[in-house]
DNA sequence: TGGCTTTTTGGCCATAATGCCAAATAGAAT
DNA sequence: ATTCTATTTGGCATTATGGCCAAAAAGCCA
């Protein structure tokens, strides 16, 4: 049943895994609006290039952003732009949560 | 720029997070065809139950299904269906992946 | 070549995730 | 009450992740 369907839920995993980071996230709203260097994407998220340039690792491992290095930059661009439409559902949780949070603080239910 | 955006972006990266997991995403498939208890779940995915219960337990706090106890059993089910829809971007990724393989085996200008 | 900029990689540490076993909890059945 | 079943929780070892600094790599410009 599982083990089935295993190698194919590990590639997908795999794939939310690198997304499923904050400074990631931003990364791809960013490229959903065009490419991007390095420096840039350090400059508006503001942590170490290192660090940034790890984020990208994990985005291009997965398949999911391209580089191009052109003179001394390397330019990042979102492979699939669908990537993002995923986003209304997402939302659609937080909504659930929020509405559920505000039902409780209304009746008191639940801490 | 970023940091306008964090909060916001920590809360989708943890619904991502929560679903980045294979067996975990093996449980939202099931779940998506209706509720399950823990011991069906536990049954198909051949892992202990406690980690079976730890894992519903991550999708429960990320917001993604709900429980209800009936008896001695505990049935789970999505809270917000089109969580799977995005499965169709996830497979344009992966099919990238496969396409890029595939011109790599053939032209062998990659490893 | 030498110096500058941009990016990646390695090292390190702190923290989080995974998964098992064992124990605790909750309910059902006798 | 006792026992059985279903589920959750705590503890623990192993492994992965995130972030910084320092250093290496790669390309530009003189």
């Amino acid at each position: 049943m599982y083990q089935k369907r295993k190698k194919i839920l590990d590639a997908r995993a795999k794939v939310l895994k690198a997304m499923a980071h904050p400074s990631r996230l931003f990364i791809l709203e960013e490229l959903d609006k065009g490419e991007r260097c390095v420096c840039d994407l350090t400059a508006m998220i503001g942590a170490d290039v290192s660090t940034v340039s790890k984020h990208l690792s994990v985005l291009k491992q997965a398949g999911i952003v391209i580089d191009d290095k052109r003179g001394n930059q390397v330019f990042y661009q979102l492979r699939v732009p669908c990537i993002l439409n995923f986003f209304g559902c997402v939302e659609s949780v937080l909504a659930e949560q929020a509405k559920a949070q505000a039902a409780c603080l209304s009746n008191g239910t639940e801490g």
